[in-house]
DNA sequence: GTAATAAGTTAGAGCAATCTAACAATATAG
DNA sequence: CTATATTGTTAGATTGCTCTAACTTATTAC
C-alpha cells in the first residue's frame, strides 16, 4: 500500500508525463511545491518500490506498475469529480479541491458505487477521460485550439488544467463543453483569436485561454 | 487547523466520554491501538490548542472547544453515513469504514450539500445522532434493551458500537431499526431475552446484543 | 569551448507521530 | 496498611516527509 503521500507524487508523475511527454526532478519540485532534494529521495524510494525508473540526472518515468496505480488514483479522482457534478449539483469549478481529498479514500466499492450511479461513464467534467479499473485510458484525439486555424469550426470538448479560477473564467463567458465556434480571425502579434460562437456574438480569447481549450474540428476552409 | 492524527484523538475521546462519562489514557490508548506513551504525549500537544484538559494522572477531558471540534467530525461522520446508505445503497454495515475517512475531507461545502440532499436528518443510520454546524447534539433518552423488564414492549431506536460484524448479526436476524418487540422472558444466569417480534416467532438475544440495542419503550406490565 | 545558469544530488537537520524500556503514581486485594 | 497490579510518565530511539546549505552535473549563451 501506498501512502497519500506517494501516492500524490505518483499522480503528479502521470499527469506531468501526459502533458508534456516526461517529467523531471524540477518539474515535479514545482508542480507539487516541494523542494527538489525531497523529489530526489521521494524518486529513490518509488524506485526501490519498481513504480519508478529512476536514474541519476535522468529523466523521470514511471514503471508499468507506477504507471498502473497512478491511473487508478487519477479514476478515482474524475470519477468523483463526475459524481459531484452529476449527482450533488456542484458546479465544475467546485469539484477539483474536493476530489484531491476524496481521490485517497482506500475503498473499492465505494468508487465502483460511483460509477455504477453515474452509468459508468468514460468522461469527466471537465472532458478528460476516466481511466478504467486496469488503469487503461482511451484518449480522445482533441487538438488544442491554439493550434486551429482561422476559419475553422470547432466544438470544445474539454479544459486542460482545472484551476477553479480558469473554470470560473469560462464559466462567466457561458464557455461550457459542446458549446461550438467559429475561428473568425488569429491576431498574429499575440496570437489571441477572435470567434464567433453560436449565439452570433464575437468575442476574444487570449493565447493562454486557446492553449488550454481542446476542441473537435467540425469543418475548416481548404487553403 | 488539526492534523488527521489529532482529529482521531479528538473524536476517540469525544465518543469514549459519551459512553462512560470520562476517559483516562489507558481506554484511548486501547480504543486507538496507539502505546500510552504516545498518548500522553498528544495529550500534552492537545492541551497546548486548548482542545483538552491535562492534568498528570487525572482523567481526559475536552475543553468547551475540543468537544466542539469532536463534535464537528462526528457530525461529518455521520452525515458520510447517512449519505452512504440513503443515496448510494450501501448497507448500514457497510458504511462505518468508508466514513471513518470522509470525515476528514475538508470541505465545508461538501458536508453541506450532503445535509441538504438528505433534508438535514437528526439520526445516522444507526440512530445516533448527528450534531448540528455548531456541535450541538440533542440526545434522545433511549434505554439499553438490557434493562428492560419482562413483559415491556419495546421500539429499537439505536445501536451502540457499530462494527460491521454486529450489524450484519442484526441483518441475518432480520432485526432493523423500527422494529417492535416485547420481551417475553429473562434468564436469570445470563440475562439473555427471549423476545416476540412483529411477525410472532420468538428468538433468543444474548446478554451482549441487549447491551447493544437502544430501544424506546412502548408499554410495559404493571408490577 | 569556456563561462554562466539551470538542474540535480548529498549531507545533515527538524518535526510529527510512533515505539520500547525504565521509572513513578495510583488503585486494589488481602 | 502494606504488597501487588494497574495506570501513567519520562527519556530516548525510529520512521516518514520535509527543509537548507553545499556541492556536482548538465545545459545554454556567447
Amino acid at each position: 500500500m501506498n501512502s497519500l503521500t506517494e501516492e500524490n507524487y505518483l499522480k503528479a508523475l502521470y499527469t506531468l508525463a501526459d502533458l508534456k511527454g516526461e517529467a523531471n526532478v524540477n518539474d515535479l519540485s514545482k508542480h507539487l511545491g516541494i523542494k527538489m532534494p525531497t523529489v530526489t529521495s521521494m524518486m529513490k524510494k518509488l524506485a526501490s518500490k519498481h513504480l519508478v525508473h529512476y536514474e541519476s540526472y535522468k529523466p523521470l518515468r514511471l514503471t508499468e506498475n507506477g504507471k498502473k496505480e497512478a491511473a487508478l488514483i487519477v479514476r478515482k479522482h474524475r470519477l468523483t469529480e463526475m459524481y459531484l457534478v452529476e449527482k450533488m449539483g456542484f458546479g465544475w469549478e467546485q469539484v477539483h479541491e474536493i476530489a484531491e481529498q476524496i481521490e485517497h479514500i482506500q475503498s473499492p466499492d465505494f468508487f465502483e458505487k460511483m460509477d455504477e450511479l453515474l452509468g459508468f461513464p468514460k468522461l469527466d467534467p471537465h472532458g478528460s477521460p476516466i481511466p478504467d479499473k486496469n488503469g487503461e485510458t482511451v484518449w480522445q484525439s482533441y487538438e488544442k485550439l491554439s493550434n486551429c486555424m482561422s476559419g475553422d469550426t470547432v466544438k470544445i470538448a474539454a479544459v486542460i488544467n482545472t484551476s477553479g479560477d480558469f473554470l470560473t473564467f469560462l464559466n462567466t463567458r457561458e464557455i461550457s463543453l459542446g458549446l461550438q465556434l467559429q475561428i473568425i480571425s488569429i491576431e498574429s502579434f499575440d496570437q489571441s483569436m477572435t470567434v464567433n460562437f453560436e449565439n452570433h456574438t464575437n468575442e476574444m480569447l487570449s493565447s493562454t485561454v486557446c492553449e488550454r481549450l481542446l476542441v473537435e474540428k467540425i469543418s475548416s476552409i481548404p487553403q
